[in-house]
DNA sequence: TTAATTGCAAAAGTTTTGCACTGGC
DNA sequence: GCCAGTGCAAAACTTTTGCAATTAA
């Protein structure tokens, strides 16, 4: 998403540009793998910026109601969230327990039919996380 | 996994069967969804079976451990368990919340072989969940 | 100005740990 | 009897809520 798109998705749910939400976005923006209330609170901190660990919650909230960012669950990892748009598949290391979020497409679009018609389940979404091993943890 | 097979593991390991095991291992093999800490407590108290939390989160890590269980993440869901081999995808409905796990072959070899190729990446595990809605939440 | 945002304190929920006691085999 | 399993209390984390003070527009 595009920050001139974000910033308008904002001000309609009359949303103003502070200092905590703009680095936010901007974290959310440049990050590759999703962030959790803590990390955020540690990227503030290599800023300077100082901000109470409550902030960071009702802001996560506020830029997932408002569809900037979803949330994201990975073993082993706390509750995260990333940009919306594209992304959704992750590779989990178990070595480094890094997250690296991947954007490509894939063909569930079958699958999806497949479960409309045996299972009568309406797909609006999906999350797919591959766990194992990266490059450097594969020795 | 067969009864006496996750018995075979459990003895490897050391484990007895205790009254609390027993009834855990029982509501995996019957459960249609993941099981959190909270919901194996309830379903505990249904049988009359009193039993500390503590002990669960304790049993939950000791059959994760012995490759009885493994964890499942889902968005708005606390930590969940369900019985390993088979499973590992998930209809997540986001009307009713309810869960159901299904086993099905899916074609992602070919993408955990283009990751290895691309990204280096390893994969050894994945986890697949499809948020939408159910046959009853459909209307 | 004025409504959105924030900080602080407190509460609620989840998960882990230490230690002494109990119970399966 | 031995050692795995358990309960209890307490601590460590995570997330939410209420309220008063601050600040972007």
């Amino acid at each position: 998403m595009e920050t001139a798109e974000l910033e308008k998705k904002i001000r309609e749910r009359n949303g103003r540009m502070t200092r905590v939400r703009k680095a936010m976005l901007d974290f959310f923006g440049t990050a590759e793998t999703p962030l959790t209330a803590t990390s955020i609170l540690e990227l503030l901190a290599k800023r300077r910026i100082t901000a109470n660990r409550t902030t960071i919650y009702r802001e996560l909230r506020f830029l997932e109601d408002t569809g900037v960012i979803h949330e994201v669950r990975i073993i082993g990892h706390g509750r995260s969230f990333e940009l919306s748009g594209g992304h959704r598949h992750h590779l989990v290391c178990l070595g480094c327990h890094d997250v690296k979020s991947v954007a490509f497409k894939n063909h569930l679009d079958s699958e999806e039919e497949r479960l409309l018609r045996d299972e009568r389940f309406r797909v609006s979404d999906h999350s797919l996380e591959f766990y194992g091993l990266c490059d450097k943890c594969s020795e």
